[in-house]
DNA sequence: CCTGGCACTCCGCTGGCTGGAGTGCCAGTG
DNA sequence: CACTGGCACTCCAGCCAGCGGAGTGCCAGG
């Protein structure tokens, strides 16, 4: 149905479309990309094409627009990822490696996203349930009064505070501490339940109940912050969408400040690799005409947690894929280190 | 030069505008404040108070908006500032007291903000310049890695990874965090430098190098984190502004991206009073209609940080006044507590 | 199967017109 | 002297008609 000279206009479609946010007609087609056929000819591909649900007009007698079907077409099959240029990929690192800790990291990566792309950037914090604790710390703030703090393995630092049944002693704190990290060092988020499980019947009943306490806020944190954080940049970027603005740009900028939809953007985290969603494939109504590329990142070989970048659906594919991967890479890079 | 009818009518003029969005006239104004006096009057007032410079037409034969002068001369004599409703004030203490961190209640409590003034909220970090040390934790990564976490007395959190220049004992590290935390717990970053330097004396020349990389790490942590975190919500609201969109929208967006902008928006920390900035008061081009609501708050009598609303110079100063300082105060109560 | 030609459609822009809202001024009045 | 009603004037916003251009669909011919 769709031989190969289609196909290449449906890609010169999405590419004119994209750089001039216009309505793209066969003569300009047949001027600008070397088709070797005639406007009359790409006229008859471009009736096709609509049939097929690729392409639409706005108006009768105005050019074609791609639709989401045409853009999805487009980005599965006929454009690749295009890759970084040198200088881009050394100013990535140099920018990146200038990072002190992780909210520094976060912070750089989005805003780093947001300026290579042009658009709306967004990062996930790297994700605490797929994570290793690196340390749990404990310390007393006032007699009954205890602060746990819990390092993972990417530097994500989290910290309760709680208050204890009875006065707490320093030994028995430097006791319950030691024992504590000598179960769940180096352990996955998801095992830590089981691995601790025991560990009040080593202490008096006297002791028990302080220890009961500490480990529930322990528990209840490595629960409660499976609640991701998200961060985001380059919302002034949405400017660009097009002039027809207030009831474009407001419910996208809604949707944004929910964490919720953020997270749900980025796409259910089991997926590593690199996700296109197109228009309505985001099935959320105020993000009809938006597109969200986005890939996991992580230190090693599995994700730890997202990015991506939200632009209008008429946005440059290849090279906000290219980005978007090469900024995913480096990330992973920089938090292998540290 | 201006008696109290004329201010009368100046107060009206801000109210309706501020209400309608539409330049208004005489009659209307006679009609919908009881002024007592005829449109004719009217008249002769709104031209002695354009003459002043507190109010201007955009056009010839148009109805009149208050200038920057004019709001200014609203909020200072004219308005009080409207005190939250008991309903309003109960929803502000339940939603803040949900909040399990510090992150939790800063996040929670710029989301209120937005929510209650329909606006940009702006809220930032306790300030740690103005902090005091809670605890200051060591933990060795790596035989040759070492982890240093502040821990403050609003909660706050902050960590650094350092490479010593030789393995470090458990034993030898232990001391000197005792040490450490003997000398700075409980004091202010500003004094610590001085209270660290001659600390490393009392180790041996072999320990001398590590201990000097340690504190070194941690005054860097002092120094480097009064670049302060400030966090905003309820950017969607900007899209009440007008409806002579991108341009109006854009350059906010922008100004609202950058840290150091906002940070400057809420005011030279010193200042724990309210303040408003009107318009180009903000110094700052793309902000000239917008105004910045801003107060301190803290735990004390001192402010250690401070939050405030961005809108559109014709906002409801009475209404957003009242909202800010009502969540300043809980966000106060609220971190004494912990 | 492709191409050039032709008639047709429809948008977007321009220019002129009109109604309405609001002003400034002036003369009159308590 | 301050206020009021009346009046002429200004200017914007909205409406309508006309026009040019870009683009299409279709058809006959190569």
């Amino acid at each position: 149905m769709l031989d190969d000279r289609k196909l290449d206009v449906l890609r010169a479609i999405v590419q004119d479309y994209v750089a001039t946010h216009e309505p793209v007609g066969s003569k300009a087609l047949a001027e600008r990309h070397n088709l070797k056929v005639s406007p009359a000819t790409i006229r008859n591909d471009m009736a096709a094409l609509e049939e097929e649900g690729y392409i639409t007009q706005p108006h009768t007698s105005a050019g074609r627009v791609p639709t989401d079907k045409g853009y999805r077409l487009f980005v599965d099959r006929l454009a690749g990822i295009k890759p970084l240029s040198t200088p881009e990929r050394r100013a990535i690192q140099l920018f990146l490696d200038g990072a002190v800790d992780l909210d520094d990291v976060v912070g750089r990566t989005v805003r780093l996203l947001a300026q290579l792309t042009h658009q709306v950037a967004v990062v996930q914090y790297p994700s605490l349930t797929r994570s290793t604790i690196r340390h749990v710390e404990l310390l007393t703030l006032a007699p009954t009064r205890i602060m746990l703090v819990l390092i993972t393995n990417t530097g994500r630092v989290e910290q309760r505070v709680m208050d204890a049944p009875a006065p707490i002693g320093e030994n028995l704190l430097a006791d319950l501490r030691a024992r504590i990290n000598g179960k769940v060092v180096g352990k996955r988020f998801a095992d830590v339940a089981l691995l601790v499980q025991d560990l009040g019947e080593s202490f008096t009943a006297e002791e028990r109940p302080i220890v009961t306490t500490v480990l529930a806020t322990l528990l209840d944190t490595l629960v409660e912050q499976q609640e991701e954080r998200v961060v985001l940049a380059g919302t002034a970027n949405l400017t660009r969408f097009g002039t027809d603005f207030p009831m474009t740009i407001r419910p996208v900028l809604e949707a944004l400040e929910e964490h919720v939809v953020l997270l749900r953007l980025l796409g259910e985290a089991t997926e590593p690799a690199m996700v296109v969603r197109i228009g309505h494939e985001n099935m959320h109504e105020g993000l009809a005409s938006t597109s969200v590329v986005s890939v996991g990142y992580g230190s090693g070989d599995e994700a730890l947690a997202k990015l991506g970048v939200l632009g209008p659906t008429r946005m440059d594919y290849p090279g906000t894929m290219g980005a978007v991967r090469a900024v995913a890479r480096y990330v992973g890079q920089i938090l292998a280190e540290s």
